[in-house]
DNA sequence: ATCAATTGTCAAGAAAAGTTCAAGAAGCAT
DNA sequence: ATGCTTCTTGAACTTTTCTTGACAATTGAT
């Protein structure tokens, strides 16, 4: 399932950094530079945003102020974005139930690294469709048709990986770091679990129905 | 298609370590120590690389005048490798349209993960039409009217050199260089290639729709 | 027409990449 | 601790891809 950002950043070209840095991962970003814009367009959906990046020093609004607006409509994740200097107010922030914080300047990895990190606790009983399959992510269950398997975390992280990237090419290294696991993760590790994967969605590696290997690219999510 | 990488940075250890470990991942690497001379080298094909690696703390010159006069040259993507005492300056190199950011010291796994996002980002041409052909580079398939085949790193290569140069005469020793093969490889090792490019793409060596064989001279993808 | 050079394809084996096993390490719950 | 699950990785095994000699077919030159 993709996840949908609304970034609220008036300097465009950091929009652009980031929105791109996201989109490698598989995020879909909506960007405003205005505050009221954005909270214009927020209302008009407040369940379309999984997470929302939101920058402090914006023109017209206080950033604050958006934030409570937000927090008031729907409990979309919101973290905050701000200059260095604005790190005093910090504990303010959390008060107004932001979920995580990152002073500026950051690297766009990290901020994927804290999405990443909200996404997986917010998502709670959150049970989606895909295809064939219906995944609860609370419970890291898959269901296909009629029959339930539970998978591990890394399964879970890389299958999510896999279908958030269906019928695209997914290097190892890609699924490595979808699994924050370390970067020195052999190749085999990988294979590994992409073996035990298809075994509990009974797919087979030389007749795939789901998970097809490319040779010397990776895998990829028939879709 | 092989990438070139442009590595400017005076630690020659450095240099070393880094060279060596692109090399392993199939990258070209050209170092060098003194920023004026890179700049120079640079100005000679702009669009030579497809990422610069690029050391901020450089004698005789700032760092961010290098990252400005590359930017205003080409949009060449710049990854930034500066020491984390630099940090603070990162700011500064997003207004200069910095694409990425790695604070030493860093794993190589790390510079590598960040070249392909990178890569990734810049070349979205990942799927484009030439003539009957649509090409996806990232799965490595060819469809050609509904039908899709798969086709191995060599064969696309192989397949793009030809497309690149269509109807002009492409020789084996051109198509040995494009697809990175030793040096040695014999004649016959092409042929089979390309016989088995037809055979995939439904091409008659005797009545070419596609390739056609130049006697003594090599092949041409008929334009 | 004859001949040497070049090209097409087969088939065999080498090389490379993928799959799985199995054993031990690491993590987790009782 | 103890037992259970999960993770990692080398090694064995499988599959795919690559290479090249062999030989027939084709081409161009004489």
């Amino acid at each position: 399932m993709t996840k949908h950002v609304l970034l609220i950043e008036d300097d465009l070209q950091m929009q652009q950094l980031i929105s791109d840095y996201l989109d490698d991962f598989g995020y879909v970003t909506r960007a405003f530079a205005n505050p009221k814009e954005a909270l214009e367009h927020f209302y008009d959906d407040p369940k379309a945003y999984d997470v929302i990046i939101l920058d402090l020093m914006l023109p017209q609004m206080d950033g604050f102020d958006v934030c409570k607006k937000i927090k008031a409509c729907h409990d979309t994740p919101i973290i905050i974005s701000s200059a260095r200097g604005d790190i005093g107010n910090k504990i303010h922030g959390y008060e107004l139930g932001v979920d995580d914080y990152l002073a500026k300047p950051y690297e766009p990895r990290e901020l994927v690294l804290r999405i990443e990190a909200i996404l997986r606790r917010a998502g709670r009983t959150e049970s989606f469709q895909v295809g064939d399959f219906t995944l609860d992510t609370a419970t890291r269950e898959v269901t296909i048709e009629e029959y339930t398997v539970s998978l591990t975390k890394i399964e879970m992280d890389i299958f999510l990986h896999l279908l958030q990237n269906r019928s695209h090419a997914v290097s190892r290294e890609q699924l490595i770091q979808a699994a924050s696991l370390p970067l020195d993760t052999k190749n085999r590790t990988i294979d590994m679990h992409i073996s035990n994967l298809r075994h509990k969605i009974g797919d087979d590696p030389k007749n795939p129905k789901y998970i097809r290997s490319l040779w010397g690219i990776g895998y990829k999510f028939i879709g």
